[in-house]
RNA sequence: GGUCCCAUCGUCUAGUGGCCUAGGACGUGGCCCUCUCAAGGCUAAAACACGGGUUCGACUCCCGUUGGGACCGCCA
């Protein structure tokens, strides 16, 4: 069993893509299979290294590992001229002599009459060369008959030969097209089944044709419905970010993408969140579904979180370096304690939907000169927070260890003391040590900042309030 | 315009003729928990596009209508 992924280097690994990719890899991986990675970049003018580059960037984020390749198209031109050759040979293709601008005036014309535009096969029984033009080698399709692509998602599919229409297999420039060189290479590299968009559907036909014409037994074909934007077209820039490396970039979990992508067209009973090893083990065609999928970016930033709750402190911290640079919290070269940076972490995983968010959050654990939010200040570092604060800070040097349990039970016991509930210290304290009013337990915040910064802070507070204190009593 | 594909809550989907008073998930509202924010728990609103058949019985099968999408390149 043999499947491909084979893009076209005109852009980087969109969405779409990566999802197509993943059902080959999976279909690979499920049957013990064979993952060919093929770039298909005949169309020199729109194809570049870079995105070759940024398509093998997006693979391996991903995970999408691939046993053989990557091949190039531009490699094997030598190869797709000889199978040329030979269909002009057997009279399976002819040159044609009409022009692109020619051609191209045609199907203006064709399609403002209401018409369909096909090639009118004018230069098909041609005798002699049309001199002064190169020609460019078109199929010979057969003109009568139907052709039925026998499809693992959309079943029997019914095409009437008329319809199709004699492609062009070779430029006048000499290289090959799509249709012919997607079908040579999965000959040659004895592609099994063939797993691509539905977009596809429609070339199916005149690729089987090409088969025949070759005398080589036909692939299984698999084609996925789309992926769609909210207004239901293809997705596209327009929609949003579609480059597989955007969600890299804006602090997304490879596997979250993946186990989202694979859910839409696929699923498994009720379930929502896989383990790869899952999805290997559970996929199939069977329960791929038919209909194309608007992609909602909420339940993907949903399922990232799950992602992230479920992952090691120990690897967020990792993960979350990056972002910590880019928002500015550490700066290169900063030494970072890791294993307490995870400890922070914990403290904030299950409150962040990205790394993004993360790193934001982590601000004040890094960073010691906290910045109050002028509303948080004004409603809990006052005259009335005062007294607390200062009961507090003398208890707090009195202890002997700094752990989530001793510090519930000084605050307990101030609170208690003074009257008050538990809100009217820990928030007081939120704000003294992160800022703003939204932390985690505050507890936890402390225990990760330790005596020395969590008194520190406070006292910081404590002087704040009494060089600013608040103004009439409303 | 032609060809082809598709059709269950706003979105992703379960459903393979009786198990459906149509289930789950995201999102939305409410309640609980609670030191804030989350997370979590409970709960509510929310769908079989329509019309004909077939059948004892249709979300499920067939036909049509409507609606959406894709493709119609010397792009892939």
């Amino acid at each position: 069993m043999r499947v491909r992924f084979a893009p076209s280097p005109t852009g980087f690994l969109h969405i779409g893509g990566a999802r197509t990719a993943l059902f080959n890899w999976l279909y690979a991986r499920h049957h013990g299979g064979t993952f060919i990675l093929r770039i298909e970049d005949t169309d020199r003018s729109r194809s570049t290294d870079e995105y070759i580059d940024a398509i093998i960037e997006g693979m391996k984020w991903l995970g999408l590992d691939w046993d053989e390749g990557p091949f190039r198209q531009t490699d094997r031109f030598d190869v797709y001229r000889d199978y040329v050759k030979k269909l002009v040979g057997e009279g399976k293709a002819y040159y044609c002599y009409c022009s692109p601008e020619e051609l191209e005036a045609r199907r203006q014309e064709a399609l403002s009459q209401g018409k369909t535009p096909k090639y009118d096969g004018r230069c098909r029984n041609l005798r002699e060369p049309v001199p002064g033009r190169t020609p460019a080698v078109r199929f010979r399709m057969p003109q009568e008959g139907y052709t039925v692509v026998d499809d693992m998602i959309k079943g029997k599919v019914e095409f009437e030969n008329v319809q199709l229409d004699d492609l062009i297999i070779l430029r006048s420039d000499g290289t090959p097209t799509y249709n012919l060189t997607v079908v040579v290479d999965d000959v040659d590299m004895k592609i099994t089944h063939v797993i691509r968009g539905d977009d596809h559907l429609n070339n199916t036909p005149k690729q089987m044709q090409l088969y025949q014409a070759f005398g080589y037994p036909l692939p299984r074909f698999a084609h996925l419905p789309m992926i769609l934007g909210a207004d239901k077209t293809r997705l596209s820039k327009r929609h949003g970010a579609t480059s597989v490396m955007a969600y890299h970039d804006m602090g997304y979990l490879p596997g979250a993408l993946i186990n989202y992508l694979v859910r839409l067209g696929w699923s498994y009973g009720d379930q929502e969140v896989f383990a790869q090893e899952e999805l290997v083990r559970y996929f199939s065609f069977e329960n791929v579904g038919k209909a194309a999928a608007v992609f909602n970016p909420e339940k993907l930033l949903w399922l990232n979180q799950q992602y992230i709750i479920a992952s090691a402190p120990e690897r967020l911290a990792e993960l979350v370096v990056p972002f910590l640079l880019r928002e500015n919290v550490i700066s290169e070269g900063q030494p970072v304690d890791m294993g307490w940076l995870a400890r922070a972490v914990k403290t904030l995983q299950e409150r962040a939907k990205t790394l993004a968010d993360l790193a934001k959050s982590l601000r004040y654990y890094l960073v010691g000169d906290v910045q109050y939010d002028a509303k948080a200040k004004d409603k809990f570092l006052n005259e009335k927070s005062l007294p607390l604060l200062k009961d507090l800070n003398a208890e707090l040097e009195a202890l002997s260890g700094f752990s989530h349990q001793e510090l519930e039970r000084v605050f307990r016991a101030i609170v208690e003391k003074h009257g008050v509930k538990l809100g009217a210290l820990a928030q007081p304290v939120r704000v003294a040590v992160t800022g703003g009013t939204e932390s985690p337990g505050i507890f936890e915040v402390l225990e990760v900042l330790g005596k020395e910064e969590t008194m520190r802070r406070i006292g910081k507070a404590i002087a704040a309030i009494g060089e600013n204190p608040p103004g009439k009593e409303s």
